[in-house]
RNA sequence: GGGGAGAUACCAAAGUGGCCAACUGGGGCAGACUGUAAAUCUGCUGUCUCAUGACUUCGUAGGUUCGAAUCCUGCUCUCCCCA
């Protein structure tokens, strides 16, 4: 029997966690999340993890598996997944994915190039030269330490600028010798089902959401991690808006609008990552009976 | 009823005779993206063709001028103050 990875993609709001949870049910199987921030356990409403009941049907994995005061990244995630995955498919035929992180499911499904770790002074150091210097000194160190990389890279774009000068100055090597950006071979076959909806609905999805996201206490949990609001992993729409808001540098009104506005804003850029990804079968939410026979079918060939 | 201010593209808001299809911000749309990715960055946004091209715009109807979003007149509407 083949192995079987269903991944589950779409923006955020759109129901790719109901759907899942349809599909683990009727495959009887469980739900890996391919989710950048509901990886924290101290995240929950505004990352719209699963409820509790939901979580209780079906076993998940990568939810509320980590802490904010970790260190994470797309290569950890690949790691961390494909070695549940494997694990999981001694058992079971077939495994769903879901979650809105793109670049942690393109980590697990075509895998990411090794790159070194990198000492935290280096960036603090890069990052001190971009504020002190100015972003044309990056542009000129990297032209200096990997003309390759310096010729592709986006040079508007600091953090793409800082992440290739961390990794030169850490090894000694040009950046772009590390990037063979080779798609590596999975065990098992993947099959990636898409959901899409009328834009205007989506987004309306989404003002709701984030409406019950403040009647569900939202204010309050931004409040417990307020504390720590400068880490990366709190650099997350539906928190950094609130803490603004703690900070009065805005109204909870202007809060909570820009937290729809954001979240319409990723939920877009998702659809262009996933728009030029042609393995993706799209549907609609509702085609759930359409989704499970072209699975099935799929699984008979 | 009297006095004053103003009407600019989806919204806000500059522009006060030619350099204006019209600054800028927001929104919207499109795109890039292999260790910060819910991050970060870019482009477009009157219409048509998509070109340094054409056409229609700055409440509305006229007028002045070689030329008007910009000046004048009527009208409509909005806001403020005094009654």
């Amino acid at each position: 029997m083949k192995k079987l990875l269903l991944v589950v993609q779409g923006p955020t709001g759109i129901g790719k966690s109901n759907l899942s949870i349809q599909l683990a049910k009727h495959f009887q199987t469980e739900i890996i999340s391919a989710d950048s921030r509901q990886l924290f356990k101290e995240l929950s409403i505004g990352t719209a993890v699963p409820t509790p009941e939901e979580l209780k049907q079906i076993p998940h994995y990568l939810i509320h598996s980590h802490s904010i005061l970790e260190n994470y990244n797309a290569s950890l995630f690949e790691t961390e997944a494909i070695g549940l995955i494997s694990q999981l498919f001694n058992k079971l035929d077939v495994l769903v994915m879901t979650g809105g992180s793109m670049l942690y499911v393109d980590a697990v499904c075509k895998g990411i190039d090794f790159q070194p770790d990198v000492d935290a002074q280096i960036r603090e150091k890069l990052m001190r030269d971009l504020e002190e210097k100015g972003i044309e000194h990056l542009r000129l160190q990297l032209k200096q330490l990997d003309e390759v990389y310096y010729q592709q890279v986006d040079l508007k774009n600091p953090k793409r600028l800082i992440r290739a000068l961390e990794v030169c100055l850490m090894t000694g090597k040009p950046y772009s010798s590390f990037r063979t950006e080779t798609t590596k071979k999975r065990a098992f076959q993947i099959l990636k089902i898409g959901l899409n909806m009328d834009r205007e609905q989506l987004y309306e999805r989404i003002n709701q959401r984030v409406d019950h996201m403040m009647q569900a206490g939202l204010e309050n949990e931004a409040k417990n991690i307020y504390p720590h609001r400068h880490l990366n992993s709190l650099n997350t729409v539906g928190y950094k808006e609130l803490f603004a808001y703690f900070d009065q540098e805005i109204s909870k009104e202007k809060a909570v609008e820009l937290i729809k506005r954001n979240t319409r804003h990723y939920a877009r850029k998702q659809l262009t990552w996933l728009r030029k990804d042609e393995a993706i079968h799209w549907f609609e939410p509702h085609q759930q009976n359409e989704i499970i026979d072209f699975i099935e079918r799929n699984l008979e060939q």
